[in-house]
DNA sequence: CTGTGTGCAAACGTTTTGCACTTTA
DNA sequence: TAAAGTGCAAAACGTTTGCACACAG
């Protein structure tokens, strides 16, 4: 089984050893705190997380991590490639551990943001970028609420 | 000449009078401070405002209003479906004036959103809601950046 | 040992709110 | 004159930063 931490390929089982390496790539030193929230992260499948909902979980699995330190460390991950920001509500920043091109699906009562899980959007008629502009990235934010 | 006020359509030029009706007909009472903002808001094509900035605007203006009276009124023309909110940035909530269904550019250099001039963007291979939601909208942004 | 990372608390920028005052109908 | 809106200052919120201490290399 293999996983992705950014453009990062690395095989499930080694995965102690293989975060040391993949911070160590991205410029980064392995703290405790850095090692903790990557486990955090990238110990399950891909993830959407807030900086607030990250202090939380690492507090109740007994990690001890300030709240700016899980602030800077995400930035650093974003900085690194590691981590892809999403904006979909003004009132929170979301980090996605998946980094490769794809759109979300946010849950609007839940502030939760959900991968979209096919690649098969595509988007017809972009008109061109205003002149003298260049396209860096298109987002799709799909806004979904509870059908009742 | 016609333009469009949320879903009121008026023709321009009876424009201090139809502000009037267009905020009585949202249930807002037509105070000095909300005609001098809608004034602003709707005087000339749509726009793309931020609080500070609509704030400034009045301001330099000789329109006396609080910062906090654009806050509210700009929220208050936003629940009425006066305004739409455009999520495009972490750091800053934007307002469109146009409220009808259509895209976005940021432009990151400049934080600025402008709408994207075509409504001819269609979106194929769209999934289903999650099981149990609905879509509520969908949100395309385009971020672009100066071409150096 | 040197430099990087951490924690805390304080600062920050944006947005909201509580309350006394003003305006509208 | 009753109800709604306003302004101000203060609070609240998420996020960043300055600085002293701790840790990694």
């Amino acid at each position: 089984m293999t996983a992705h931490i950014g453009n990062q390929r690395y095989t499930h089982g080694s995965r102690g050893p293989c975060l040391t390496a993949v911070l160590r790539m991205a410029g980064l030193r392995p703290t405790r705190q850095r090692l903790a929230l990557a486990d955090l992260l990238y110990g399950g499948g891909h993830r959407h997380v807030s900086a607030e909902a990250l202090h939380a979980e690492a507090g109740s699995d007994g990690v001890t991590v300030s709240l700016a330190t899980v602030y800077n460390t995400l930035r650093q991950f974003k900085d690194a490639g590691l981590l892809r920001e999403v904006t979909v509500d003004a009132a929170r920043t979301y980090f996605d551990t998946n980094t490769s091109d794809h759109h979300h699906f946010f849950i609007e009562d839940e502030d939760r943001v959900v991968d979209i899980p096919t690649n098969d959007i595509e988007i017809s008629g972009l008109p061109e970028a205003p002149k003298g502009m260049k396209i860096t990235h298109v987002d799709v934010v799909v806004r979904v609420k509870s059908a009742g």
